[in-house]
DNA sequence: GCAGCTTCGACTAAAGGGTT
DNA sequence: AACCCTTTAGTCGAAGCTGC
């Protein structure tokens, strides 16, 4: 290596921005195999691959020769004290280095290890298929409408009574529960009744209209911000209205997936209700066999509005028919005899479904990425209208088991094999294959006493502040250390590992 | 093979309340 | 009044998908 690199003095920040803005737009098509896991902050593959290559280069001009060069840094060894989700040994890997990798959380480890470790893809789908005939039926079975037919989302209202005069109140913000995402261009939109909680079809910007039962109904709901008015016109701000406990909350409406193909919205019955009443007595009668989330909330900066609004529990982030449905997958991940590093993918992937399927999701609409999930503004913010999903999906769900199978799994696999990159062409940023190798390698997560060799990475969960790396055996130091207190990534991860603490050992 | 629609996560603006 | 912070939701570009 150079004793003054490109990376200190000529960095090819012009080029890698193009590249970077590109890849930025969608990080998981880019970057598939760090990609199967919710991870915060995840950072740009072709940045990472830029600076690696700017460390071992003189110049700009030799440090993007480098970035297209399959296996600049063989014989070097990389590590990463902070990896996080992996961009780091990822990237490494790729340009052919020995990679060592530590993350204290193990959330992070489980998604580092999915980036790298090696799969039999029969194996994986042998394992897939094994957990489906184990839980499926009876999750669809308890996601459907009477007749039969698929329901895709449940949608639920919290419920507070009015601290004056103990009326119940329904706290909508606006009674348009469903509208398109350009709703100038697409005006439909869904309405529900507040009183009997109809659903209608009407326009996003309406003003007044009568439900089916002849209850008046206004486009804004009880809510303002942090503010409630109930029926009976007295206001008190939500959280005094609910008195330190979780809000309750009501299913007022569902999306369901016809016979025919098509989605259509629908008011709830008393089958749904029922339904919803027999998972609350199968999930009380099988507690002890299913895999439930365990713990508590930790106090934190990102836990605080959780807690304030009585959520003190993980448990407490999904109702009854998810704990039930999400019980039945982890179980069947957790009995699976397959391989380890198939049965751990499995479990990386249940893990990552759980952002999709809690109370704390909302609908964000048609014409867009149906679901809005848990995490989309790094902190835990309750929702006062949230959406249930069906947890094992359709090829028309988001964020559900069998659909991230195919765009997290198969694709991170597929990525392994053969990774591709971005390159700036004349034409725009193009992405390219044969640029770098597989990324699969075996995992060891203690120091190997004969070395490093390619196709071993260490892998650890643990402080790094202290390590057990011999002297002189790192070249380079990549890492994108913990920026001040200001995210704490550990307390929102608890949210997965509440679950995964008794699925990955 | 192509046009138009859907999907994804991130970014950004705006509203409104709280604080100094 | 000025400023800051929280909350809400509207918008975006690219890639994948679907139907012709």
């Amino acid at each position: 290596m150079p004793p003054v690199t490109a990376l200190e003095r000529d960095f090819p920040a012009a080029v890698l921005s193009r590249i970077g803005e590109h890849e930025s737009w969608r990080k998981e098509i880019h970057r598939p195999a760090t990609s199967t896991h919710k991870w915060w902050a995840k950072r740009l593959g072709s940045i990472f691959r830029g600076i690696l290559t700017a460390a071992v280069t003189e110049d700009e001009a030799a440090a993007l020769q480098a970035y297209r060069s399959a296996t600049r840094l063989r014989g070097l060894t990389v590590f990463d004290p902070f990896a996080g989700s992996g961009t780091t040994v990822v990237e490494a890997a790729k340009l052919g280095a020995r990679v060592v990798s530590w993350d204290i959380n193990p959330v992070a480890t489980l998604v580092q290890r999915q980036a790298v470790q090696r799969w039999d893809i029969s194996e994986l789908e042998r394992a897939y298929k094994l957990v489906e005939e184990r839980c499926r039926a009876e999750i669809d079975r308890v996601h459907r409408t009477e007749s039969g037919e698929t329901v895709l989302y449940y949608f639920w209202v919290a419920v507070a009574a009015c601290p004056v005069c103990h009326a119940d109140t329904r706290l909508f913000s606006t009674h348009v529960f469903s509208q398109n995402a350009y709703p100038k261009r697409v005006p439909a939109a869904r309405i529900v009744c507040p009183v009997c909680l109809d659903v209608m079809l009407g326009r996003y910007d309406f003003d007044e209209l009568t439900c089916r039962n002849g209850h008046r109904v206004t486009r804004s709901g009880a809510v303002t911000r942090s503010t409630m008015t109930c029926p009976d016109r007295h206001t008190s701000k939500v959280l005094d209205a609910l008195a330190g406990e979780a809000p309750r909350s009501e299913m007022y409406a569902k999306l369901v997936l016809g016979f025919n193909g098509k989605k259509r919205y629908e008011p709830i019955t008393e089958f749904d209700r029922s339904l919803y009443a027999e998972c609350s007595g199968l999930l009380q009668q099988q507690e002890s066999e299913l895999v439930l989330p365990l713990g508590e909330l930790d106090h934190g900066e990102n836990t605080r509005q959780a807690i304030r609004w009585g959520f003190t529990k993980w448990r407490q982030f999904f109702n009854d028919r998810q704990l039930y449905s999400l019980g039945l997958l982890a179980s069947a991940i957790r009995d699976l005899s397959v391989g380890a590093a198939e049965r751990e993918a499995l479990a990386a992937l249940f893990s990552g479904t759980l952002e999709f399927n809690n109370m704390f999701c909302s609908f964000k609409g048609e014409g867009t990425g149906a679901v809005r999930h848990m995490f989309s503004h790094h902190v835990l913010k309750p929702e006062r209208t949230p959406l249930e999903a069906h947890p094992w999906g359709t090829p028309a769900s988001s964020g559900s088991f069998s659909t991230l199978f195919q765009s997290r799994l198969l694709r991170a696999q597929v990525y392994k094999l053969a990774p591709t990159d971005q390159l700036l062409k004349a034409e725009g940023v193009v992405r390219t294959a044969g640029l770098s190798l597989p990324t699969e390698a075996t995992v060891a997560d203690v120091w190997p006493a004969a070395g490093l060799t390619p196709g071993t990475m260490y892998l650890r969960t643990g402080d790094s502040s202290r390590t057990d790396l011999p002297d002189e055996s790192i070249d380079l130091i990549v890492t994108d250390p913990p920026y001040m207190d200001n995210v704490h990534y550990s307390e929102l991860a608890d949210f997965f590992h509440a679950w995964l603490r008794e699925l990955v050992p």
